[in-house]
DNA sequence: CAGCGAGGTTACTGGCGCGTAGGATGATGG
DNA sequence: CCATCATCCTACGCGCCAGTAACCTCGCTG
């Protein structure tokens, strides 16, 4: 039981900017550790070594609070899945890429990706919707190179797409669970060919 | 907005047996509905046509009947899988009759599902502990065939089998929130055929 | 060096919701 | 017809926590 990572040096003032990085921050690390319910806005004010009402100077309420932060890493995951999509016409190397995106996403600074992948309060409307949105975002790309280079109708293609992400999300996510276990580079490759071996060629045959 | 399906007739007088399955039911319309956290004992009460206390006089408190459906849906989830597996020794029949266990579960009566695969709550550790654990036992089981049937290491077995519960479980989720806009049985098929084209004869080849 | 504004603080309120004390009421056996 | 027990009710206590009111203080500017 080592004293929680004391909240910094209370009673330093900082630009209005500086501060709102600085609350996001905290707020993050609360809110993965936590989840939403359990955290307490005095708790992220005091990890970030400020009294609560500076918080609402910066946002209106905790769901913005807990919002700004969905968003933020919603995207990044958009983005790795979109960057690794484009980075090469080979569809082999696309799945390895987009593999890898996941487990990037999975193993980045902070557990951050709890926000997207283990929120509790989906049963909110705006979170649920950003969740799924996110989710579907990545399924709709994977679906769209799919159905470019299959005959599949595009109602298969995104339940293809939709199950590609499952499988690289839940594994990815119980790969962590195992604290590394497996070398990470490893365990994309074994997915990687699990899913293109899955996928290609996926038009005849069955 | 049809009124809510109103609880029913208040005054009736139940032995103790039918009782707790009449709140088991109710708790889990109100549970998976509204999730944990919006979820109120009062309401719960209500909607059983009864009063707050008489539920105290069932469950000591609001987790542990939210843990007792919580049980009994991971195992029902665990048991369709087992049977699934055992139904054949061909294991292209085996993985179509795994993927359909997971969208049988998930179509299931009252949308139960939810408990298991969204469940507000996993922040604490007995919720954790549930959901982990049958996720963990679907993928075991799905380990071992590969095991048995490949020369791939535990370890391998075990992510591949991870992956494979992943896909099956969130595409099964994103079949249901299109409202079975694919048939369920070709929705079955697609992702049966995905899975069985990934992982058959797996060991040689890249 | 006065005064003003950005940045920060303490201390409170208001509501919600879990859990409980204490009492009523219907069935069952003597 | 009376006692007894299980079942169920009304009504409240109490802690927690998001959000707020009112006040403070540092440092810059004229």
């Amino acid at each position: 039981m080592t004293a929680t990572p004391d909240a910094r040096p209370r009673g330093t003032r900082l630009p209005r900017l500086a501060r709102r990085r600085q609350l996001l921050g905290a707020a993050q690390e609360v809110f993965v550790a936590q989840g939403y319910h359990a955290a307490a806005m005095d708790e992220i004010a005091e990890r970030a070594g400020v009294s609560k009402p500076v918080l609402y100077q910066h946002f209106p309420g905790k769901l913005e609070l807990y919002l700004a932060l969905l968003d933020e890493h919603a995207e990044a995951l958009v983005n790795t899945v979109r960057d690794a999509l484009g980075s090469t016409t080979d569809n082999k190397l696309r799945v390895q890429a987009s593999m890898q995106a996941f487990y990037d996403f999975v193993a980045g600074e902070g557990e951050a990706y709890r926000l997207v992948f283990e929120s509790d309060l989906r049963n909110v409307a705006p979170v649920r919707a950003r969740v799924e949105r996110a989710n579907t975002q990545c399924a709709e790309m994977i679906a769209q190179v799919i159905a470019e280079d299959t005959n599949a109708p595009a109602d298969e293609a995104h339940l293809l797409g939709m199950g590609l992400v499952g499988m690289a999300e839940v594994s990815a996510r119980y790969w962590l669970s195992q604290h590394r276990a497996i070398p990470k580079d490893t365990a994309e490759k074994i997915i990687a060919r699990l899913a293109w071996r899955g996928i290609s060629g996926f038009p005849r045959t069955g």
